[in-house]
DNA sequence: ACAATATATCGCTATATGGCAATATAGCAA
DNA sequence: TTGCTATATTGCCATATAGCGATATATTGT
């Protein structure tokens, strides 16, 4: 048996090693990129395949090809073949989370900064 | 008065303009560098100064002073001059929100593929 | 086999950025 | 002032990557 997961009490961080670093920020930075936002967002809507994706991404095909890869890569999309087209769809249920969380953030501080205006 | 802040029932994903998305992205590349979030870590326990960071952080003080630019930048730390050091702090209660969802869906996986192995 | 469509990959350039060494700045003390 | 410490900034190099055009691959239909 492996010793008990004892859960922390106090705020403090857990020690994480490098790679475990390294894993997390791989993960950050596959969100770190507009136009792969913007996929992931299409794909809330639910599975499209790659020429609709294309369209609604409004760039060209092969960066939509190699975006979409990365998002796979980092285990957030999941792909299937279906004859001619390849659909596309979230496979990562926490990154509609991650996202509204930094929605919320964005928002509260424009808000935050727009009060600084009032009444000048 | 601005149109009612409706909720969404559906599932649906917001119209984010190239404006929005390009906020949300730059947000996540504040935490898609391994040495940003070992500083962040550090910060989980409170209040540091710079020199505490660098040592904390195992690199140049150079780069831990880009990196605490940039997370300040980002609005994640805030820092206050006490004297001759720089006291930092984490300003966005929201990150460690975001590195947990972050860790555990990586546990999750990580134990995802325990589990192939099991019984080969 | 050939053509057509959908997608992936390659080669390239331009830009962004991490790390480092050196230097600059700020605050304090003697 | 001079010197010391803490931090920020600058210049440089190496690497990563976004976007693009061209090409390769796969799947289906004729």
């Amino acid at each position: 048996m492996p010793p008990k997961n004892h859960p922390r009490r106090d705020g403090a961080a857990k020690p994480l090693t490098d790679a475990m670093l390294e894993l997390i920020a791989q993960r950050f930075r596959a969100l770190a990129e507009p136009l792969r936002l913007k996929l992931l967002n299409t794909l809330m809507q639910g599975e499209r395949n790659v020429t609709q994706l294309v369209e609604a991404a409004g760039t060209g095909q092969a960066n939509v090809s190699k975006h979409l890869s990365v998002l796979k890569q980092a285990g957030m999309i999941a792909t299937r073949r279906e004859g001619l087209v390849t659909l596309c769809s979230i496979s990562d249920p926490s990154i509609k989370q991650l996202c509204e969380i930094m929605c919320a953030r964005l928002k509260a501080e424009h808000e935050q900064r727009a009060k600084q205006f009032e009444g000048l």
